[in-house]
This record gives structure tokens, C-alpha cells and sequence, in this order.
RNA sequence: GCACCGUUCGUCUAGAGGUUAGGACACCGCUCUUUCACAGCGGUAACACGGGUUCGAGUCCCGUACGGUGUACCA
């Protein structure tokens, strides 16, 4: 049974980087009919932020991401939260200290410092230095108990094999080997109790039967010393998948300083769900058809590690904004309508009739990449008031006699059973242009300013189909008076 | 600095020894459209570099360069 866990820190909100994380293990999970779970890693407490885990858990609902097991929904491995699980990891790493697997340290972050500050003048790598800070060896095994009798501030950590090379495989890189001379003694519990990600992340693994670990590449490089943990505990590791990092355009981790990077940005800016879904999914995947647009189920079922792409992805913004204009394009208008309804009351419009808009959804959404576009692209079929029009273009247009006089036989002739037949329509407009000496382009043009107060828009037919004779009329007489 | 990972059009990618190196976004034309867009058609544009291996290398090996990540009592 494939178990995957998704395990965000919660910090903030969720990052459109993490988003992909999370899908790659759900889209994995479901593929192999597993388990995904949720976990949170909270085990710094001065970087918790209060409401984190539950907007986090709206955005990866709100994509469609969903968990069997977590802190929300329960499940036999919990609980789901590493806080909660606080005296787990005090257990396993002393059991690490009676093997001999790990050790006490003593320092403080001043000789730390001290120490890191040293090695870079000795141009050598900074890493912590057994054999002459403060520990359980230099110091001697009855210093030791001494000080851990008097509760001396201390930490747990990792007795790492220098001889050894420690080797993993990755299911998206290979054969990783890295030698255990440069490997840290990396701390597992920290002085005030709490574990580090490495010791946690290590122990739920386990006690959650985890069996596929698929996370970010930044934490490659730290593997190893899991590896060396599962090794101490005499536990079976994981399969390892790090995936590709998301990029910013100079190919740097993708950051805020570079666009929206939060999952509710996207949501706030208009992006569908399903849109950034299909368009993350493929930032890093993909299943080597001649094809973008992919329903969840869709990348469920073509979904494979092996697919995987090794580089980093610059994420393209042009690119998303794109697929969100073609998922516009194919959904339900009258479901598009039901979601654009709230705005258009917010916005005061009066013309807001559920089949009436979705009409306008149908005409108007061919030509903007956002739903909520057509609030203002469309503003003059919602609402009567349409928006002032540059003096300019008021005062041209008004003096133009011909025009007047074009525009008054077009009006005088309006009718919706014209406007019912695209051929009426078209020869009342060429009538109208005709009678004053006009070209039809001297006469289209401005009738869609008169009508709409804008110069680009649907066609001009089924635009005023959809306005209606009596609307045109009071708008053309409004310009005439 | 050191360790690890990476490198095909500007971007996302296909390619698992023999391809005119394919697709998508973006960009540029043309067609359609009495506007803008959509659509259709066409175009510009890539194997980082150097050595091997091989009859043959984008594909395999080794270097180099460049980039990224990591190097915390953060995850």
C-alpha cells in the first residue's frame, strides 16, 4: 500500500511551490490507489504563525488537493501534528543516545558561532567539530551527568560515521552517494526539547509507514543524514523523490520579489482551480503527449515519478495566464454566471438575470483571460450607465453631420425583429450608412462607441441582439439629443 | 569555500545511439473579422563547451564552464 504525506511547516500561507509538492503526492497516491496524508511540522515554535494550518488546508482544498489522513480528518496514525507528538521524539532520540548513535553537546550559539568563524579562516568546511567543542566525548562521561544533573542547557546530536560513504537511490535522480566525512553531527533535539525537521521528519516517517517521500529538492542535500538515521533505528528508509525546484526568471527559488508566489494570490487574482492545477502539474511533469490541457482525474491517471523532469522550472506567467483563458473558454456558461453573479451585484449593475449574463459570458469571454474580465470588459451590457467617453471622441463624433444623420435613420429603423436577423440587421445598418453618403466603416465604428462607449468589443450584431432594441434606442436617441 | 543536483528554442518540454530535433506559451507575419479577440495557416528560435566510446551521439563516459540548492538549536 502506497503511503505519501505531504508536510508543510506552518508559517504563512501556502506557497504555489508547496501547491506542486502537495499534487505531485496527491496525484501519486491516487494514482497507485494509496493513502495521502497530511502532516504538519510545527516543531519551531517562534516561526508558527496562528491560522496558517487552516488556510493552508483551504488552498490545497480549494486546488482540489485533498488528504485521508491529517490533523482535519483524522486517521490511525495520528496525531498529525509533530507538536502533538512532542514526548515521540524525546523517546527516540534518547534510545539513539544509548546506542551510541547520538551524543549530548553542550554549546552555546556563541562558540558555535565561534567555532564556524574559526573554520572559515582555516578556509575548511563549517562544520561542527566533535572532537573539541563541548560534548559528551570531550567532556567526559561524569562532566556529563554532572551537568545533565544540574539541567544544563544541551542538545541531541547525530553521531555521524566519518569513515563510511552513505548512498541512497532517487527515483528522479538516481544513485546518490555523499561521503560521511561531510556530513554535520547534525543536532536532533534541540535545547528546549523540541526535535529538528531531521529527527521528526524521520520518526513520522516511519510510525506513519510512509513509503514514498516526495518533497523539494532543497532537500536533497540533507538526506543523507536521514538515510544515517533510519540506519541507526534499524528501519527501512523510504523511497526518496526530490522534485525539481519552481523558478523565478533568473532561475532563482521562486520568491515573492517576482510576482505572486502564494496559492491564494492566484485565487484572488481569478485563477481557476483546476486551471493552476493543470498548469503547475506540468511544470516539471509531464506525460510526453501532444496536448496541455489535463482534469485532475486525467493527471491521476498518467501521473508517474518517472516523468519527472531533473531541472528546475521557471514558472511562466504568460503560459498560466493562457490556460486560464482556455478553461474559460470551455466551461459551463451558466456555471460561469452563477460565479461572476456576486460582483455584478457588488458592482451595482441592474442587467444581471442568470441567463442573461450567462449569454454575455458566451459572447465576451473569447477575448479576456479572467472571468471577472468581462465585469468591466462587458460593463455596458450589465448596466445602463455606460463610462464617460473622452471629449475628444464625444466632440468628433457629435459633429460629424453625416454620422447624425446615419445614426438617426439606423435608430428610426431599429426594431428587435430586426435585430433578430443577422441580414436585416446588416441591411438597415447599410441603408442607414448608405443614405448619408457614409462608408460602412465610417458607420460601424462609431455605432459601437454611440451604443457602447468602447472601440473594441464582440461583434457588433449579437452585441446589440443581446442589449435590445429598446436599450439601443435610448442610447443612440441619449447621443443624438 | 565545500557538498550535492542540474544544463534541448526566450519559457515549459518531447526525445531513452541513426529524427528535416517534435509540441505548447510568448513573439512576428498572413487569412478570417467593417473593431479587439478567437480560430486557421506560416515564420524566427535550442541540443553550454571540450574530449572520448561508436560506422554513427541531443541521447553513453570523462572533464570544463555556467547555474541552482544546501551548508542553522528553520523547515
Amino acid at each position: 500500500m502506497v503511503r505519501v504525506r505531504f508536510a508543510p511547516s506552518p508559517t504563512g500561507f501556502l506557497h504555489i511551490g508547496s501547491l506542486r509538492t502537495a499534487l505531485y503526492n496527491f496525484l501519486f497516491a491516487r494514482h497507485h490507489g494509496g493513502v495521502c496524508i497530511l502532516r504538519i511540522e510545527d516543531t519551531d515554535r517562534t516561526r508558527f504563525v496562528e491560522g496558517a494550518i487552516e488556510e493552508q488546508i483551504n488552498s490545497l482544498a480549494w486546488a482540489g488537493v485533498t488528504f485521508d489522513e491529517g490533523p482535519h480528518v483524522g486517521g490511525n496514525y495520528g496525531p498529525y501534528v509533530q507538536s502533538e507528538r512532542f514526548d515521540l521524539y524525546r523517546t527516540y532520540g534518547m534510545q539513539l543516545v544509548e546506542s551510541g548513535h547520538a551524543y549530548y553537546a553542550f554549546d552555546t550559539a556563541e562558540e558555535l558561532d565561534a567555532m564556524r568563524v574559526r573554520q572559515q579562516a582555516a578556509g575548511i568546511a563549517p562544520k561542527y567539530d566533535r572532537s573539541s567543542m563541548r560534548n559528551q566525548y570531550t567532556l567526559g562521561e561524569q562532566e556529563t551527568q554532572r551537568l545533565l544533573a544540574e539541567a544544563a542547557p544541551h542538545v541531541i546530536r547525530l553521531k555521524v560515521p566519518l569513515t563510511a560513504d552513505v548512498r541512497f537511490h532517487d527515483e528522479i535522480r538516481g544513485d546518490v552517494v555523499v561521503a560521511g566525512r561531510e556530513i554535520d553531527d547534525q543536532i536532533l533535539l534541540k535545547s528546549d526539547g523540541f526535535p529538528t525537521y531531521h529527527l521528526a521528519n524521520v520518526v513520522d516517517d516511519h510510525l506513519m509507514e510512509i513509503t514514498h517521500v516526495i518533497r523539494a529538492e532543497e532537500w536533497l542535500p540533507s538526506t543523507p543524514k536521514h538515510v544515517l538515521l533510519y540506519e541507526a533505528f534499524g528501519w527501512k528508509a523510504p523511497t526518496f523523490a526530490h522534485v525539481p525546484l519552481m523558478l523565478n526568471p533568473d532561475r532563482t527559488k521562486m520568491s515573492k520579489r517576482h510576482g505572486d508566489v502564494m496559492v491564494r494570490d492566484f485565487a484572488a487574482k481569478g485563477y481557476f482551480p483546476d486551471a493552476l492545477v493543470n498548469f503547475v502539474a506540468l511544470c516539471g511533469w509531464n506525460p510526453a503527449e501532444d496536448r496541455e490541457i489535463y482534469a485532475m482525474q486525467e493527471l491521476i491517471d498518467r501521473f508517474t515519478l518517472d516523468r519527472v523532469h531533473r531541472a528546475g522550472a521557471v514558472f511562466d506567467y504568460k503560459k498560466l495566464e493562457w490556460m486560464n483563458a482556455e478553461y474559460l473558454r470551455a466551461k459551463d456558461c451558466a456555471a460561469l454566471a452563477n460565479a461572476l453573479l456576486p460582483s455584478l451585484e457588488a458592482a451595482g449593475y441592474t442587467h444581471r438575470e442568470p441567463t442573461y449574463v450567462a449569454r454575455v459570458i458566451e459572447l465576451l469571454r473569447e477575448r479576456v483571460t479572467f472571468l471577472h474580465d468581462i465585469t468591466t470588459f462587458g460593463d455596458y451590457l450589465f448596466g445602463d450607465t455606460l463610462a464617460a467617453l473622452d471629449q475628444a471622441t464625444e466632440a468628433s463624433l457629435q459633429g460629424d453631420a453625416a454620422l447624425r444623420a446615419a445614426l438617426a435613420a439606423f435608430r428610426d429603423g431599429l426594431s428587435d425583429d430586426i435585430l433578430a436577423d443577422a441580414d436585416a440587421f446588416k441591411g438597415l445598418a447599410k441603408a442607414s450608412a448608405e443614405a448619408a453618403g457614409l462608408a460602412m466603416g465610417k458607420f460601424m465604428k462609431p455605432l459601437r462607441v454611440v451604443v457602447t462607449h468602447r472601440d473594441v468589443g464582440a461583434d457588433l450584431h449579437p452585441t446589440l441582439q443581446l442589449l435590445g432594441a429598446e436599450r439601443c434606442k435610448s442610447r443612440l436617441d441619449a447621443f443624438l439629443s
